[in-house]
DNA sequence: GCGGACTGCTTACCT
DNA sequence: ACAGGTAAGCAGTCCGCG
């Protein structure tokens, strides 16, 4: 039994850094002060402090990456830690050079945990004092024999194989006293808090109730507590003092809301500081004594959306979430009438909430719980950190740390962008910074017997083969400037390993040589199953998102877009010459994106032989993923069919699977693909085509007779992505006389505001459902439209456009399948 | 006045 | 504040067209 430390702070009336610590025996948080640690910063002109007061200046050698040389550098020592946001001011009427500061833009708590190695989310028996157990260190040693590279390699084992506790927790849902379609704001917070409900880890239902004066009590809640108020402000204060005893407390939306009603209503009653438990920064809620996660804003990165969980989920909503991660919706229950109901009815509401919130922690063996611990781990956030920062912070958390810790001076980003910020190549698409990746157009046609083969972890194996990082690339050495790749000006460092290529390597060599497998080893348990299926989930993230953040030019501490440029080339030059190698050996390349090669290959020992070749020439894994008993291609990148040897079916970007397409077109959609699938050899073809013919046809007939079942079954959904006053500006182009061209509004657009019209409100990030009609907008949304009001002849064009996917392989054409002759269409 | 070429904007998707 | 590449639909301009 441990103390896990789990977060960090600055107390600015002792003027010191703390921890947060998990006992794990008692379940409470305490906090471990440093009262001896104060901020810096380093300057390498003495003159920088003259206007700012420092305690103490010293000089220290710093190794300067991006010259490849060790600088002497003054260190300034703050008295007070808070002063060195004074090195952060702008002020345009410096007349002498601007003083210029390294390191000034780090948090205090977070110099503090990189320069003492602070071991976030680890184990302690007590301060400064990691828990070793015995059992964990020698199974370090032990896989640790598997890797080549050990120093970085040997900390990351550690942080994956000692355990993660079970946090205790509780989770927390309010419910508002607001008028009829007046949502509750909280930064204004005029509505009272009538129903607050809280559920422990263990099970326990907690209801806060406040009594309105007209209504009484039907019966006794199914709670295990409740406590009934008829003052408001006596319930808060109440509550306040009770959620503080948990050493976590989950919300839905906290930041956003429950947590800042609460602490603005708190402030309406004039209730004091000292007994309001919250603090905002910027848009987070934090708490002194407590860990305030907010789920809404960690489901809402894009990595755990992406990677942790495969874009299962689009919109982030707790009805969606534990839809699918629990199988339980919210109560359906109208939003707008929690004030008619009875009590009963609202604490069961409020309950299902809280409960719905827990159980998003807790699914799948503490999976989310976990992830978070283990993002913490490798980055060194605090875990309250690490839920509401994107991956970029996270990856530049934990390259802080490794500067510091081998005295390597964290240069500031201009640094980076002045001496290496141009890229040489040019984007296919517009407005992008460089090329990226390849894509092999395919011919059309069904081919049978297709192998997918993929280059494992081709970025992250760039970048550690070829020893990509900000300072390798374009590196000040003369000598190695010859040292270039494919094609690619820039040249690589040949003389010192980047950080980033140690790091990521370690990642790559750990996923592929160990996790991967062992997270589907059959003899562990169910929760060390889950512990390490969400650590080989981790590493992914940090890989996969490796490559991109360096491409982000304000974004990331150590952006730097040639990294990126030259990870994107050096990839394209592995697959182009691994599909033409492929070809040299007689192997049929039908498609390829990326890091992917789609092979006309029967003969497994030529893929056994190219696998070997990419092995050799790259150290690469050319790994076989599926096996295909036929495919459809059109000549479209992106978009194919694959009916796998088991039977699976993979679609990929076709349209009768996008999201937006309206259900009349999928139900046709999955009828041609239940008829694909069940082909099995080439000459079941003409059969399974006429089959196909019939459905397109029926699909096609049915909209010109107007026979659908239900209006809704024409709805378009689309997602309104911007803020609806930043749709129809001006775009770039102007006119011949000069005067500027705005951008129309989208259909979708116009859709939304006939619905505001109508008194619905919408907002950033919601679904529109809309069909498509004859009237001036020409759309009307679902909820307003009627069936006399569709126009068919879009439609048509729409099952047209969609079916041209699937039947270009086939050979087949819509207007043969009408009956047309080229001449009708003219007719 | 209308159709085609072209551009830009938007969404959804692929790796 | 990870990236770029692709498909598709829509709406607008510009130009030709006796």
């Amino acid at each position: 039994m441990s103390k896990y430390i789990v977060s960090a702070g600055y107390d600015k009336n002792q003027n010191s850094v703390f921890l947060k610590v998990y006992d794990e025996p008692t379940q409470k948080l305490e906090e471990w002060y440093d009262f001896n640690y104060r901020s810096y910063c380093l300057t390498d002109n003495l003159d920088s402090f003259r206007e700012i007061k420092v305690t103490e200046v010293t000089t220290v050698a710093k190794y300067d990456a991006l010259h490849d040389n060790t600088i002497d550098l003054y260190k300034g020592t703050f008295g007070n830690s808070l002063d060195i946001k004074k090195t952060s001011f702008k002020d345009e009427n410096f007349d002498e050079v601007m003083p210029k500061f390294w390191e000034n833009q780090l948090k205090i708590q977070m110099s503090y945990i990189y320069d003492k190695d602070t071991k976030m989310g680890m184990p302690y028996d007590y301060q400064d004092c990691p828990h070793i157990d015995n059992d964990v260190e020698a199974r370090t040693t032990k896989l640790l024999e598997l890797f080549t590279e050990k120093s970085i390699t040997k900390d990351l084992i550690r942080l994956f194989e000692y355990p993660a506790p079970n946090y205790k927790r509780a989770s927390l849902d309010i419910e508002v006293l607001n008028e009829e379609k007046k949502i509750p704001r909280p930064e204004v917070a005029n509505f009272p808090v009538i129903c607050v409900c809280i559920k422990t880890l263990e099970g326990r239902r907690i209801a806060f109730v406040l009594k309105q004066p007209n209504k009484e009590f039907e019966k006794y809640p199914d709670v295990d507590e409740l406590y009934i108020f008829t003052d408001e402000k006596d319930m808060l204060l109440a509550l306040f003092k009770f959620i503080q005893e948990f050493p976590f407390l989950i919300t839905f939306n906290g930041d956003g809301f429950d947590l800042m009603y609460l602490r603005n209503r708190a402030y309406r009653f004039g209730i004091q500081n000292e007994y309001i438990p919250f603090n905002i920064s910027g848009i987070s809620m934090y708490m002194r004594s407590t860990i305030h996660i907010d789920l809404y804003r960690f489901f809402q990165i894009n990595a755990i959306r992406n990677y942790a969980f495969q874009g299962k989920y689009k919109d982030v909503s707790l009805d969606v979430l534990s839809k699918l991660f629990l199988k339980q919706g919210k109560l359906n229950e109208d939003k707008h009438s929690v004030g008619d109901m009875d009590y009963c009815t609202l604490i069961n509401y409020c309950m299902r909430d809280a409960e719905l919130t827990l159980g998003l922690t807790t699914f799948d063996d503490n999976l989310v719980m976990n992830l978070m611990t283990a993002i913490s781990r490798i980055s060194r956030l605090p875990i309250e950190e690490c839920t509401r920062k994107a991956v970029g912070r996270w990856i530049a958390s934990f390259l802080f740390y490794q500067h510091r810790q081998l005295n390597y001076l964290i240069p500031n980003p201009s640094d980076i962008l002045e001496m290496k910020g141009h890229v040489a190549t040019k984007a296919m698409i517009k407005g992008k910074q460089y090329e990226g990746a390849m894509v092999i157009k395919p011919k059309s046609g069904t081919p049978f017997g297709v192998q997918d083969v993929d280059c494992g972890s081709l970025y992250p194996s760039v970048i550690k083969f070829y020893n990509i990082g900000y300072a390798t690339v374009n590196c000040p050495h003369e000598e190695c400037k010859s040292n270039t790749f494919a094609e690619l000006p820039h040249w690589i460092c040949k003389k010192h390993q980047a950080l980033e290529s140690i790091f990521i390597g370690s990642l790559r060599d750990l996923r592929l040589g160990w996790y991967k497998k062992h997270s589907k080893d059959k003899n562990l348990t169910p929760s060390e199953k889950s512990w390490y299926k969400c650590i080989e989930q981790v590493i992914k993230v940090f890989m996969n998102a490796s490559y991109g953040v360096f491409a982000t030019v304000g974004g990331f501490a150590f952006g730097c877009p040639p990294v990126s440029e030259e990870i994107a080339g050096i990839g394209r030059y592995i697959i182009q010459t691994t599909a033409k190698h492929a070809l040299e050996m007689g192997i049929l390349v039908l498609y390829g994106d990326t890091d992917s090669l789609f092979l006309k290959e029967p003969n497994k020992e030529k893929i056994i032989e190219l696998q070997k070749w990419v092995m050799d020439t790259y150290k690469i894994d050319l790994e076989l993923d599926k096996e295909y008993r036929f495919m459809c291609f059109s000549s479209r990148k992106k978009n194919y069919i694959g009916v796998q040897l088991n039977g699976d079916v993979d679609i990929k970007g076709m349209t009768g699977k996008k999201s937006h397409t309206p259900i009349y077109f999928k139900n046709s959609f999955n009828e041609i693909k239940s008829i694909l699938k069940n082909i099995q050899k080439e000459d079941e073809m003409p059969d399974a085509k006429i089959k196909i013919k019939k459905i397109a046809l029926k699909a096609y007939k049915d909209l010109k007779e107007r026979k659908w079942n239900n209006i809704e079954d024409l709805a378009f959904h689309m997602t309104v992505n911007k803020k609806l006053s930043d749709y129809g500006k001006k775009t770039s182009r102007t006119r011949k006389d000069g005067t500027p061209i705005y951008a129309a509004i989208p259909q979708h657009i116009r859709a939304v505001r006939l619905l505001e019209k109508e008194g619905y409100a919408m907002e950033a990030g919601s679904i529109i459902s809309f069909v498509k009609t004859r009237n001036e907008e020409k759309v009307l949304p679902i909820e307003l439209a009627h069936n006399q009001d569709i126009d068919v002849d879009k439609y048509i064009k729409f099952l047209d456009s969609m079916l041209g996917q699937i039947l270009d392989p086939l050979e087949l054409e819509m207007d043969e399948i009408l009956g047309h002759t080229k001449l009708d269409r003219f007719c």
